[in-house]
Parts: C-alpha cells; sequence; structure tokens
DNA sequence: AATGAATGAGGGTTCATTCAT
DNA sequence: TATGAATGAACCCTCATTCAT
C-alpha cells in the first residue's frame, strides 16, 4: 500500500498567500480541467482557461509558469483522484480476486462520469510523459501490493510478478475506453466478466 | 474476417500520375514517419518532413490537402503494419491460446523495433479519433474473430463477446508499452505470461 | 563653476516622512543600483529590484512614479559620484596639464571599481536623454572651467574653447571604457599619454 | 590595413535565392534602419519594421531569425558606411595629420546626415555588445594602422600606441555627438580644432 | 506605509497554408 | 509538378502599474 503525501495539496508552482489567492488558484485548476477536457492540450489556450476562470490572462502567470505547468498540476490532481475512485469500498477485507472487481467497477465509474478526466491523463503521455508514465507505474505498483497480499493469503497464485500487474492495468484501461467512455455499458456486467478471466482464464474447462 | 478497402492504397488524397510523383508521394510518407515519431504531431512541422523529404515545402500541398491529413494517411498505413505483424506466422492451424500468444510475441517484437510507430498511432487519440478508433476496433474485430473460432472448435468457452477481446487487447497494449517500448524484456517471457492468465485465471487451483 | 541645485538630494518622486520610509527608499535605490547595473534597464524588472530590497512590489511605487523615474534618480546620484571622483585630490593648486591628469586618474580608478556605473550612465542615453546631456554637458563645463583657470594662469593657449573640452572628454571616457572597463590597464600609465597628448599633440618634434 | 570581406554582403541569417527575396530583404534592412533609428530598439517593432517594408509581418522571419538578428545584421551595414565615409577622400597620400583631419571631417559629415545610425550604432552597447566592441575595436585599428604609416615616414612621434588610437577615437566621437548629431556646427571648424590640438596640444607655447 | 494579488495591453514568434513563377 | 517566398491569424508570455486589504 503506498502513499503519496507530495500529491496532496495540488502540485502548483507557486503557493497563495492569501485567502483570496488560494480561491483563485483554485478556480485555474477547475477552468483548465474543464477547458483541457474540453479541447485537448494544444487546442486549449490561456486565455481560454482565465476566461472560464472569471480572472485576468496575466492572473494565470501569477500561480503557473506555463501551460505545460498547469497541465501537470492537473494531471497529479486527476491521477490522485481516479486512484482513490478504485480505492472506494475497499474498506472492508475481500477476497482478492473480489477486490479486483470491485476495483474495477468504483474505476469503470469514475470513467463514465468523468470522460475529460481520461482523456487528460492520456494526452499527458504527449504532453508531459514523465507524469503519465507516473501516473500508471503507481497505478500498477497498487494492483501489484494487492496481488501480493492475495498471494499470502494463499488466495492467488505465487507465481505472479509485475507484468500480471500491467495486464490487468491493461484490461482494465481498454475496458474502460471502450465501455465507459466510449459507450456507456453496465459497469458490472464489464467488471464481473474481467474478473472472470482473472478467475480462470478463458479456455473451455 | 474484415476488410479495409479504404485503407488498401496508402490513403492519400492526390493521386500522383507520374512515377516522379510517385516517388516524390513515397518520400514525403517516409519522411513524415520519421518527422512524426521524433517530435509528435504538434512539435512536427511540414518544413521539417520537406527538409527530410529533400522536396520543396509547396511540392507538400501536391499531395496532401493538410498536416492532418498526412498524419491520418500515415496512420493507416501503420495500423496495417502492425496488423500485419501480429498476423505473422499464423498461416498453420494452431490451438486458440497458442494462437494469442503467438500474436501477442509478433506485436512485441514489432512494438520493440518500431517505438515510435507505437507512438504515433496512439497519438492519433488527439489528433485523428476517428482513425484511432478504426485501428483499435479493427483490432479487437480480428481477435474476435480468432475467439469465435476457437470457440466453434470447442477449445474455448462459448461465453466469451466483445469485451473478452477488449480484455484481451488491453493486456496486450499494456504490455507492450511497458516491456517493448519502455523496456526490451523478451517478448516470449511475457507472451507467455498472458497466455497464462488466459488460460487457467491468476488464482490459485 | 556649476552647481546642480536639482540632484543635491537623491532625485525622488516622493520624499519620505518617517525614519522607516528614508530606510526603504535607500534600499531600493542600492538595490536598483545593483539590478540595473546587472541587467540594463530593458532587462531589469520591479520586482527584481523590490526583491534585492527585501521589501514588497507595491512599496516600490510608494516612491518612485515609474521604472523611468527611479533610473533618472539613481543616473543623478552616479553622475554626482562620477564627478566626485574627477574632483578628488585636486584641493591644492596644481598646473593645469597635471590636473587633467589627475582627474582622469581619478575617473579611471572610479571606471574600474564601478564598471556597472558607468553602464548604467550610458544607457541613460536611450532611456532618459536629458539625464544623459545634462551628464556630459556638466562634465564638459567643467573642464572647460578648469581650462579657462588655466588659461588665466598663463598655462594654457587663449583660444581653447568649449570644443576642446568636448574632445578632453571624449578622449577620457573612451580610455575609460577600453582600459578600465574593458581591460584593467593601469590608470597612471593611460592617463598619462593622455596628458601627454594635450600637452604636445603627437607630431615629431 | 585591414579588410573584412565577411561583411560585404549585408549580414543576414537566411541567403534569398530569388531576385524578388533580395528585394524583401533589402526593403526590411532599410525599414529597420528608420524604425530602430526613430524608436530605438526596444520601442521599435516587428510590425513597424514590416509595416514600413511594405511586406507581410510573418515574411520578416524568412530572413531574420529575431528582433536581435536584424539589429545586428544592421549593425554590421551601418558599421562598414561609417567607415567607409571616413575613409573617403584619402585615395591620394596627404600628412599623417592632414589624414585625421579629413577622415573626422568625413564623419562628422556622415553623422551630421545619418544622425540616427550613430544612434543604432550606440545602442548595439546594450543590445549586443560584440557588435559594439567589434565596430570601435576595428575603427581604433585603422587609426593606428594610419598612425603607424605616419611614424613610418617619420611624420609622428614613435611612442604612439593602440592607446592614441582610442584617444583619438574618443575625441572624434564625442565631437560628433556634441556637433554633427545634437548641433550643427561646422564640420571643417571641429576638425580643425581636434587637428590642432594632436598637433601641438593645448599648452602655451 | 506595506503587502501581494490582479490587471491587460503589448509584442515577439510560429507555422500551416497559399501563391506566383 | 516543383519551387520557395509570402501571408497573417493565433497565442504564449512579460511586466509595469494599479488596487484592495
Amino acid at each position: 500500500m503506498t502513499t503519496d503525501p507530495a500529491l496532496q495539496p495540488p502540485a502548483t508552482d507557486k503557493v497563495p498567500r492569501t485567502e483570496r489567492g488560494r480561491q483563485t488558484l483554485r478556480k485555474l485548476l477547475n477552468a483548465a480541467e474543464i477547458e483541457f477536457g474540453e479541447k485537448g492540450f494544444h487546442e486549449a489556450s490561456i486565455n481560454g482557461i482565465t476566461t472560464r476562470a472569471g480572472t485576468a490572462l496575466g492572473s494565470f502567470y501569477t500561480y503557473f509558469d506555463s501551460k505545460e505547468a498547469i497541465f501537470r498540476a492537473l494531471v497529479g490532481d486527476l491521477s490522485a483522484r481516479v486512484r482513490e475512485a478504485a480505492r472506494q469500498r475497499q474498506e472492508e477485507p475481500r477476497p482478492a480476486l473480489e477486490q479486483e472487481r470491485v476495483a474495477l467497477t468504483g474505476f469503470l465509474r469514475f470513467a463514465a462520469t468523468h470522460k475529460e478526466i481520461y482523456q487528460i491523463i492520456d494526452e499527458a503521455k504527449f504532453v508531459d510523459p514523465d507524469s503519465y508514465r507516473e501516473h500508471y507505474r503507481s497505478t500498477a505498483r497498487r494492483i501489484l501490493d494487492r496481488l501480493e497480499a492475495g498471494i499470502a493469503r494463499g488466495e492467488l497464485r505465487d507465481d505472479l510478478e509485475e507484468a500480471h500487474a500491467w495486464a490487468i492495468m491493461g484490461m482494465n484501461v481498454f475496458l474502460g475506453m471502450r465501455y465507459a467512455v466510449w459507450d456507456d455499458e453496465d459497469p458490472d456486467r464489464i467488471a464481473t466478466i474481467a474478473a472472470d478471466i482473472l478467475s480462470r482464464g478463458i479456455a473451455k474447462d
């Protein structure tokens, strides 16, 4: 189980010292999420962000050094939110496979209601590769942590490794794109299919 | 089995009539592949493409209507090449799961030796979403075709559906990104892990 | 002998009433000297000045109306300091040519140890031409005063006029730039060469 | 005697290949001379230059990489022109001091009719110090060359060195600023005064 | 007097696309 | 077809100055 205390406060460049400043910063981040979500990084404009935020153009640079900078801050923010969505309802202990199913369900629900966020994180692959890798590396790490706990409890095969975590993550991400973002399939049904694959594979028994 | 008649000839806008024209067109496509691969769509420039191609800037518009147009043509080209890579060595009939393993191996090898292509297709998600969806839709379709053949032969469970194909594709894509593009892991080892998941899941038996 | 009553107190816009205010004003002027000296007028920023001064950005405008205003004030300050440097050691009466030699030596020493100041005064030519002209006009005036005294004492030719003062000043300034600012030549040696030209010209006797 | 073959063609960044291109380039340089001369480097704008030149804004960047670049090219151009002005009428051999007088006269005439050029070269001190130093270094070099020739002919004292050249140049430059740029004094009268100083100094004989 | 956030005009630069030869 | 110059909309970013506290 990993913790990222560093990402708690929205990773920004210049920290506001007054309350008014904190409000402006928040308005900018909210506006940026909408602007990037709607137009994508390259079509988005600082002007668009500040207009949505209701601030002056120049105010943007009071808090961020560049368009890239706010994008980066945003990806950090969103990455944490996605993580939170998958962690939901996992308070109580569950069987390992059941846990994966619940995590995927949470993720699918989140993706369905925040389709743009998905888009933003993925665009980071081209705008800020480091954020992108960091997001998926830490996600895979969390999956692997769960798998190892399952192994320890004797529920899972003990030859599982990092590659298994990436395989599971890939399944989840593509199912999310296809059935939560592009379409609106029932998350439970999709999550059950994935869990079923993990449970016994696809071969005829 | 699907066919993409639209993508057969390198999808370009203006078809050259002379041999000299055909050569210029090819030079431009080759140059674009390098330029887009190195810099990504937005950082790439028409100037960069024509310079690499050794043609005049204006000549570009003899063959393509826009930067997007050549990108689209390129994605079509590359999509076909990736497909070909996965189809390789599948001439002879094989067991269904074995077939998936071989397909993934081919894909991993291709991704490892053409890391930029991977990048280009993925960027299509933001530059030309239609190409992107088309690429993955048809890829999923092909996987599903194979699964259905396996079902027909009694090798696979008969409740498999499209979602299973997307799950498999997601696994493959993420394993490719992680172990072929980012790192250079042994393709056989990775493909075997994936095939093993499909064979019996990850639960302790 | 000329007097510049206007430049006596550091020519600033708003005169501070409290002691604390006087300190802030002084801190700003000192900081501005460094900032302008290091970056030149256009690259310098109010922010840079207040940061160096350790005051808030807004405090700047409590004391100066604009960036130009503090620059102007600074040029006045520096102009007086340069003047002072050339006047040094001239307490006791000397022969006219010897006096010029001593003045140039003083100036060269000052320029060598305050290379930035030189820069600031010269940039005034483009930022605040009035200050610039005033500086050189009054400098020429002082030289001419000395020449006239020399004439009165029968040491110098009696056809000397303003142009001679400007010629001498030009020599001094360029020798200063070349041998005190750009290089660190021995001031005495350079000053002696200049005095020698004034003494007998450069022709073979 | 030095030659600068490198500066023959206006030192520009991208060489035009067509006649039309050559014309545009020349229009830009002419326009820049006026714009910089009138407004100074920082107040000048690319827009102002292209508007004066009658070209599109973007055309500027076909020939120059930046505002600094065209300024640099211009300083090279003007430096050569000033040099040419001082060299005028020096075809026939003259006595050394007479030669200096003629050179200064030429320079004063040039400065009087091209006051802006003067301004531009001087601003290089802050915009492009290298050009500035190069201009004055080579000017001093040329003066020193003449002095050495005079020494060889037995007309001048044989202890003259670089510093004498800088002293003469300083005289000339300041006399030019004061009596050709700021005022319109008779060049011959001023040049005669300078030559007289060089001839016998200012002391009473 | 001090603070620091807010403002917005302004300008340099890029580059896809068009056009004349 | 090829060439390379011309075009100009678009946009990021700077920073002097103002303002509210």
